[in-house]
DNA sequence: TCATTGTAAATTGTCAACAACTATTCTACC
DNA sequence: GGTAGAATAGTTGTTGACAATTTACAATGA
């Protein structure tokens, strides 16, 4: 029997919603999210929506306060930002050295699609797509290199920083340094792979 | 008004409850929790059972899958968790660092009464009292240095590589390690501090 | 005018029943 | 005997109603 479409449950389609907009800055730091709000706005009950807010609060998106609900997370100091730098560089770099040869060229396809959403959405200025597929890329390597155990210790660190940039600056990290990572791996040089993603991640 | 006593919700005490029992290795890794099982056993409803097992998956604790359930994380690989080691490391260092010239009495009477459980638990051979206090301990400088930020990108780490230490390895984490810390950051002796840090941290 | 207290509205926390899904057992067939 | 498929039991997902808590506001008094 074929997939025929991959199910997504309706808890994660309404996280990605929420995270998108609190990434975008649509949400601004410091908002009230009002579970009954949400409820009625995605058609579902309160049940799945609690469910949710306890997820991005676990990514570090929002705040929850016991009988007082949960509330777009405030911006980073600039102190913690540059810590949350560093570690992240320290784990996609601990993750390229332990993709040495073991890269694929199943791999290579998946990344090289995601990147050419990259751009689509780049041509489109769509920025939240392009913050996503960035996302997106460096999620994938961390997945390989680590599994779920990584993945989860690094996704909130990823989505902290992203929240802490503004629109113009996404831009800047743009398609071509990830190209350069991809090539790097292409050629199983991690040295260079290394290079471009300590120059990406910042 | 005094807070004659901290409340405490039902949800945060069935929380810390099964952590023990994670942490502790009464529960063993792969071992499923039914949701109606804990409900009747801690005199619930499934609704706060499911709020806490949500929290301890975000705690890195467990690992859940969609309409299948929860069940205890499994061990750390060796190579991810050095890696954990290593980031624990640099965010306590960087609390230390934070901590240059901020300590006041208040928390060297809560740091010391920390370490009072700490000696307490030690002696009645109570080993999850003893990890306890240890993580109490760190975390009230990580807190103070860094705010809820930190903890919730710190506590997860701490978490997972608790999980992986058996009885035996609690004791070598002892008091004195402890009270070498304490007893540099009452000298506001950064440097020592670190190297005490650094030791303590494996 | 300001502070305080009491009441009302709104919001979160909890519960029990029902729906959807998964895993197991049993049966039919090869 | 072994396998495929269907019935069945058990578990998770979702819902709407109710309870507990917080917040907003108005009335009271100094």
């Amino acid at each position: 029997m074929r997939p025929s479409e991959k199910i997504v449950p309706i808890r994660d389609q309404i996280a990605d919603t929420l995270r998108s907009d609190i990434i975008s800055g649509e949400l601004a730091p410091g908002t009230k999210l009002n579970e009954q709000g949400l409820a009625t706005r995605f058609g579902v009950s309160r049940g799945p929506i609690r469910d949710v807010l306890l997820q991005l609060s676990k990514e570090g998106l929002l705040v929850t306060k016991n009988n007082v609900g949960a509330s777009i997370n405030e911006m980073l100091s600039p102190e913690v930002q540059s810590l949350m730098v560093d570690i992240r560089r320290r784990i996609e770099l601990y993750c390229a050295k332990q993709l040495k040869g073991k890269m694929n060229d199943e791999d290579f396809e998946a990344l090289e699609a995601i990147l050419a959403d990259f751009q689509e959405s780049f041509e489109k200025e769509d920025f939240t797509g392009v913050t996503k597929a960035d996302i997106e890329f460096h999620k994938y390597l961390v997945e390989k290199a680590g599994g779920h155990e990584l993945v989860n210790l690094w996704y909130p660190v990823v989505l902290r920083m992203r929240m802490n940039y503004k629109r113009l600056d996404s831009s800047a990290h743009g398609v071509d340094e990830h190209r350069a990572i991809l090539a790097a791996l292409r050629e199983d040089d991690i040295q260079k792979a290394s290079a471009a993603l300590k120059a990406n991640i910042r």
